[in-house]
RNA sequence: CGGGGCGUGGUGCAGGGGUAGCACGCCACUUUUGGGAAGUGGAGGUCGGCGGUUCAAAUCCGCCCGCCCCGACCA
């Protein structure tokens, strides 16, 4: 390709200040914004998702993934079937067709695979198989932010499996979870798998594969002792000992104008983690009927995890308390506590690590004042005590009691162990050895193509401009002519012309433009391999070569083709290597994963 | 959905009641050619939309739309 025919500019700035590897794909030229959530892929960036697609589909063959395709425009009564038609609000988009038929836009498959598997699949001679695809998946996200991160419409490979039975299940999830290691290492970039929250695919286990990045929208929980790692939604910690200290009498203190945590823990000299902490909330049990106040208690320092607190008090939908809301339900903002709050006013939620602890500090539930020696048992009636608190930084691990440690993250993929509720649902059953009717057991293996995409760039990318692997990048070699001599016109395009003959993606820059243009885009757009012909190279004898990430030197031009395959080979090999010592340590990680767990 | 910000040539921005500007990009010619060249000449904008105030609105007011950020939300 010759950048003099090339679609897509490159821009020298951009607005906004997203995440830079994000910048420099919007200034290669590689991205172009549509409108919120909504990105066309420009040519050069097409060939980079093409090629992470390939990897993607080369890694799903070798574990027996079969591909096919699936609409995206989907009707109701499938999304009624499974449930996830009232279930799920928002993000599915619904809307009818010319006769008036509820349809949808599919946000994930597993309705269709289902439906497909009752028509296919009959007898366990029939299993177990592997399909998947890569496929438009459209998202109505409340709010679509981070580039590629978070979009609304998304290319999603996504891939079933169907077994008959547990154990079938959990062979075809290692094989995934295996895959995606190996996906990763391909795509160069590092990984992380977590335990995950099934949240509204169902299902039983369910791994996050996350690229570790401070940008990241993604709270992870790692012990670096017992190699334990969670998504923060699901992380369990060790819950203290029960504590046997005498119950103090209970007495209020005054405490003016300590309202948060800290001020209140200094005013009265307590540790932090010695007060019960109240975070009102209103929650939605059923679609549509009244919000009902829900305060959850926890350990000061922690944060209320949401998915936990919903799993506690069946909500559909959780949200702050406003300080009105407090008010109105008899509360105190600052100073509330169940203590003192009608039954009727409010569910009560409570950590089970504050179950344990004696004579804690909490709110009076009057402007101004405190609560001393609280014990739960004893002066709290009709509460729920659970485990609500998120793990913190250095909370033990539930594992070994080592300290926790909490890092941020992307997550690009994720597995999750379904079982039968999308094939009873929808009935896709097979007939065993005895002519038993059974439900087919699901497992759902999804990977976000343009998350991974954006990984990687954030993964590979210095001050200049993009410094993608070979594997991924859209041209192998950046081919640069300086100046308008007529010898170095004639090498560039001999050049050009036998790399191209030879298979090799070359990126001919012929414009006439200055070097520094030249050189600068070559930059921006990252491609492994430059080369340079220019009346100072001809001089030395050849052509310059540089790789994006190395030293400069000169190439006779004899012998440029065969320097170009031995350049490629080289950096090829470095991947492969790569690839081999990220996998190394792969298998005893799935042997500790998978054994007496799940 | 709450809070904040921004919509002005292709891109990035300034202007803030009276002639619509700058830089980059683009077109033509000339000179240049190893790190985003120089000169000369040119093209390109119903200032997001609708309504209002005014002799006069890009500018003030109202409503709407779009985009960005924070939060809520989130396979």
């Amino acid at each position: 390709m010759r950048v003099s025919n090339l679609f897509g500019t490159t821009r020298r700035s951009v607005p906004g200040d997203d995440l830079a590897s994000h910048q420099f794909l919007l200034r290669a030229g590689f991205l172009q914004q549509l409108a919120t959530g909504l990105y066309s892929l420009l040519p050069l960036g097409w060939r980079t998702e093409q090629k992470i697609r390939a990897i993607l589909r080369e890694e799903m063959n070798a574990i027996g993934g079969q591909e096919l395709f699936m609409p995206v425009v989907q009707p109701a009564d499938i999304w009624q079937k499974s449930g996830r038609w009232n279930s799920i609000d928002q993000v599915l988009l619904r809307f009818q067709d010319r006769r008036g038929r509820d349809m949808a836009l599919a946000l994930s498959h597993e309705e269709v695979v289902a439906d497909l598997t009752a028509a296919n699949v009959s007898s366990y001679r029939d299993l177990p198989r592997i399909v998947y695809q890569i496929q438009t998946k459209f998202r109505d996200e409340a709010r679509a932010r981070g580039g590629l991160l978070r979009t609304r419409e998304f290319s999603m490979k996504d891939a079933y499996s169907l077994d008959r039975d547990q154990a079938g299940l959990q062979s075809a999830y290692v094989a995934h979870f295996r895959a995606y290691f190996k996906i990763a290492a391909r795509a160069g970039i590092p990984v992380a798998a977590v335990l995950s929250d099934v949240g509204v695919m169902g299902g039983h286990l369910a791994h996050e594969f996350i690229y570790l990045n401070d940008a990241g929208e993604d709270t992870l929980v790692f012990c670096d002792t017992c190699g334990y790692a969670a998504n923060q939604e699901v992380a369990e910690t060790q819950l203290p000992e029960p504590e046997t200290e005498k119950e103090g009498e209970l007495e209020e203190v005054a405490t003016p104008g300590a309202v948060t945590v800290a001020e209140l823990s200094a005013f009265l000299k307590v540790d932090p983690s010695r007060v019960a902490k109240s975070v009102a909330f209103m929650a939605e049990v059923e679609r549509g009927q009244p919000a009902r106040m829900v305060l959850a208690l926890v350990p000061g320092p922690a944060e209320v995890n949401l998915a936990r607190l919903r799993s506690a008090t069946g909500a559909v939908e959780l949200r702050p308390a406003t300080s009105d809301e407090i008010v109105r339900a008899g509360g105190v903002p600052g100073y509330m506590s169940p203590r003192g709050l009608a039954a009727e006013a409010a569910t009560v939620v409570v950590d089970e690590t504050l179950g344990r602890r004696r004579n804690l500090v909490t709110g009076a539930n009057r402007e101004g004042w405190h609560l001393r020696n609280f014990n739960i048992a004893r002066d709290c009636q009709q509460v729920k005590i659970t485990r609500l608190a998120a793990a913190e930084n250095g909370d033990p691990c539930s594992n070994c009691g080592s300290p926790l440690r909490i890092r941020r993250g992307i997550e690009y993929g994720n597995i999750f162990q379904l079982g039968t509720d999308y094939s009873t649902s929808l009935g896709a059953l097979y007939d065993d050895e005895a002519g038993e009717q059974q439900p087919v057991v699901m497992g759902s293996y999804g990977i976000g193509v343009g998350r991974l995409f954006a990984c990687i760039a954030e993964e590979h990318h210095d001050e200049r401009g993009l410094t993608l692997p070979l594997a991924v990048a859209p041209f192998a070699v950046a081919l640069i002519s300086v100046g308008q001599e007529e010898a170095v016109g004639q090498l560039a395009e001999a050049s050009y012309q036998q790399l191209c003959d030879a298979g090799i993606e070359v990126l001919f820059d012929d414009r006439v433009a200055s070097p520094g243009v030249k050189f600068a885009d070559a930059d921006l757009r990252g491609m492994p391999l430059r080369i340079t012909v220019s009346p100072r190279s001809l001089q030395a004898g050849g052509a310059e070569f540089k790789r994006r990430l190395g030293e400069a030197r000169i190439v006779a031009r004899k012998s440029i083709l065969e320097e170009v395959k031995a350049e490629l080979e080289d950096l090829r090999r470095q991947e492969v290597d790569r690839v081999q010592t990220q996998m190394a340590p792969v298998e005893a990680l799935i042997a500790q994963t998978f054994t007496g767990g799940a």
